[in-house]
DNA sequence: GGTTGACTTTACCGAACGGTCAATTATTAT
DNA sequence: ATAATAATTGACCGTTCGGTAAAGTCAACC
């Protein structure tokens, strides 16, 4: 990598960071620069504006959870049940990582970007959007292989569910984010079963 | 109302309508009292910060929802099923009347705010936790009624539900605003009833 | 070895931020 | 009528905001 793009992608990861802990409107492009040690014409080098650096930050964000969460835990090696049992867990131990390191329970950082910067910047909506889709994707291919196996009913709508299933995670995580207290995820995402009506054999 | 009260009521539905329609942070006090016809000395005779004004703002809007969506959509006269399907009409019309007025589905009022503000204002996330905790109340008394009709098996953890119902909900509704798609709303809501396990009778 | 272009540095812009304050005007209670 | 209190005004604080401009540094290529 060269030294341009080392500068950036310190940008992009010190970005990433402060907005997922904070938010996008709290966190400056001179807080940023500094967290990365690059000075502020750097930043406009390498960036437009604080919302394209923005939506580079959402793809890099997709690319790191489909690679670090979505890929292993949905892998082929379980029934599709045990691989929501798996995502579960995983997005359990992250979050309660998230608040041994920082002290809250941080949610989804494409859930947090979108609820705040949908009406006022129709490039990210757009993004979490795309981002959005590729959670579908994945949660789709389960669910086919669900099908497959008979745990699911041949003439239910695949796609619906994956949105159900997509939009419960999603609560569930503000909801934890909210309270502060990550056992809520284990509490209550398990019930996505009954929401996508998974049968157990 | 005392004219004290008639100006600190305009600040308050100024903030509402700002703060919900783009954020927390993107609506200074300075929009807010121009909004309102009041001076900004004036602000800080009624709110000793904007933390304290949104944590007003807050209540107003739990206590306008309850009136307006919660307590019409579970009144009594229906069945435990019909008067989620009720609720479900009630936010699906208002986020399609949002998105005529604003160009934008605006989602949740609390989730936003939630989302955008927990791990920066403690006292701002401990009054949406206490909002959803009254919604949770609503969602437990049409619980207990399906559990009395027999529509819910009775060993059921009604409280555990109740929150699933809300989690869900709340998903739903970011899903629609980051869509920018009310009809998500009518989609995907219903399903609630798998997540909470009604049986249909 | 000189030129090009990517990268960095520094200083700067006007505007907005949340919040303060003292002076002034209305309103109310005595 | 007057004193006390509530409400309003408008100027002001230091700081930060996102973004710009221009000069300077450095490595790679010819």
């Amino acid at each position: 990598m060269s030294r341009g793009q080392e500068t950036k992608q310190r940008l992009l990861d010190s970005a990433q960071h402060l907005m997922y802990s904070r938010s996008y409107s709290d966190v400056g492009v001179q807080e940023i620069c500094k967290d990365a040690k690059v000075q502020k014409g750097s930043f406009y080098h390498f960036f437009p504006s604080k919302s394209a650096l923005t939506v580079e930050v959402l793809e890099q964000l997709k690319m790191q959870m489909i690679e670090s969460i979505l890929l292993p835990a949905f892998a082929k090696d379980l029934t599709p049940a045990k691989r929501f049992e798996r995502f579960i867990d995983y997005a359990y131990q992250y979050q309660v990582q998230l608040k041994e390191q920082y002290g809250y329970v941080l949610g989804c950082p494409m859930g947090n970007i979108a609820l705040e910067m949908s009406t006022q910047d129709e490039t990210i909506r757009k993004k979490v959007e795309m981002l959005f889709e590729s959670i579908f994707l994945v949660f789709i291919d389960v669910l086919e292989d669900a099908q497959d196996a008979g745990e699911l009913d041949s003439d239910t709508d695949i796609n619906e569910l994956a949105q159900a299933a997509l939009a419960y995670g999603e609560g569930v995580l503000m909801l934890a984010k909210t309270r502060n207290d990550p056992q809520l995820i284990k509490l209550l995402l398990p019930r996505v079963a009954h929401l996508i009506g998974l049968k157990a054999r």
